[in-house]
DNA sequence: AACCCGGGGTG
DNA sequence: CACCCAGGGTT
């Protein structure tokens, strides 16, 4: 009796999901294609993203830039203009220098094995491994959160999804389940917890797999899977300064560090001079995933333009206007003011 | 190993 | 309102 690692007990799972997948795929055009470009960009486009979320930014950023030679001779600026609003930013930053990596250190030709995959900037061992299988026949498994919410409950396994080695854990366990076509049994992981494993209300009884799920059998996939680490927001004030005159107004970019790395936004300080200029300020709130914003944007309306030039000049802003500030990145609450500015 | 990074959807 | 999403980088 043979017993290698590969042909586990649990193998036939692995099938099931497969055969299920061949009848259920999501209909996702980029399905269509191998090529490791375009699947890269999806990958770190639907990180933290749900399809529905993503699916116009990109298709916007293939049409754009539809090969790696494009985005790497592209401005960063563009790049984040085309990202504006996805959130994580640094997924946009990192995807123009990983572009510029594949020009340089492979020619300029996407690399194909997993731990080369896994150099570029933003690439990390799920996108290597999903990258890998979906595009070369690449034998890693893609765990994400999907991974864990479907392994746990199959497997009724209380391992704590907080802990830093739930990555390697549950690669263990998707060992046991994964199949020969890794690249088909990766989505249908994706799928199936997007479409049946859900996190809430599950649909088990449309599940292909649950007859072979303990958690299902006992009643108790609503705790699973365990995650002891609760996530905490803080309070965060912020404050600007619309400082306009002739349907001109002053920005500048963030640097790459907290949050809204390298967008655009409005000055945070003004000189006393400007001050009698404001004509109005606007509250607003804001969430983030881990803050609570409270925004507040002073409205000033330079009529000087001796005044305007100097504060201009000194602390080197950016002069932009409505139509112009369309080619910028700006986080989601400037956006807005500046869509609203437009209705005064 | 702990912490940080967005925006939108869901129950 | 808390939690989740085709995670990765930094410290």
């Amino acid at each position: 009796m043979k017993k290698d690692n590969r042909s586990s007990d649990f193998l036939h799972i692995g099938n099931k999901l497969l055969s299920w997948y061949g009848k259920n795929a999501r209909d996702l055009h980029f399905r269509q294609t191998k090529d490791p470009y375009k699947i890269w960009i999806c990958e770190i486009v639907f990180q933290q993203t749900r399809i529905n979320q993503g699916l116009n930014h990109y298709n916007n950023f293939i049409k754009r830039f539809p090969d790696v030679k494009t985005l790497a001779e592209a401005e960063e600026n563009e790049v984040l203009l085309y990202w504006k609003g996805l959130g994580y930013y640094s997924r946009a930053i990192n995807i123009h220098k990983a572009s510029q990596q594949i020009m340089n250190d492979y020619h300029g030709v996407f690399p194909v094995e997993y731990e080369e995959i896994l150099k570029l900037k933003g690439v990390g061992k799920y996108t290597a491994a999903a990258v890998s299988s979906i595009c070369f026949g690449g034998k890693m498994p893609a765990v994400d959160g999907n991974f864990y919410r479907v392994l746990s409950r199959i497997f009724a396994d209380d391992f704590d999804i907080s802990n830093s080695k739930a990555f390697s854990y549950f690669s263990q366990l998707a060992m046991l389940v994964m199949p020969e076509n890794v690249g088909d049994f990766n989505q249908a992981m994706m799928d199936l917890g997007s479409e049946i494993c859900k996190p809430k209300n599950p649909l088990c009884g449309e599940c292909p797999v649950n007859d072979d799920c303990l958690a299902f059998s006992r009643g108790k996939t609503s705790e699973y899977p365990v995650k002891t680490k609760k996530v905490k927001t803080e309070d965060l004030s912020l404050k600007y300064y619309f400082v306009c005159r002739n349907g001109q107004f002053l920005i500048r970019q963030r640097k790459d560090d907290f949050i809204w790395k390298k967008l655009f936004e409005f000055p945070t300080t003004i000189s006393r001079e400007l001050e009698p200029f404001i004509t109005n300020v606007k509250t607003f709130t804001h969430k983030l995933t881990h803050k609570n914003l409270t925004i507040e944007i002073f409205r000033v309306e330079v009529d000087s333009e001796a005044i305007w030039n100097t504060f201009t000049v000194k602390n080197q802003y950016i002069i932009t206007d409505f139509e112009a500030s369309h080619d910028k990145s700006f986080p989601k609450p400037l956006e807005n003011y500046i869509q609203n500015s437009l209705k005064d």
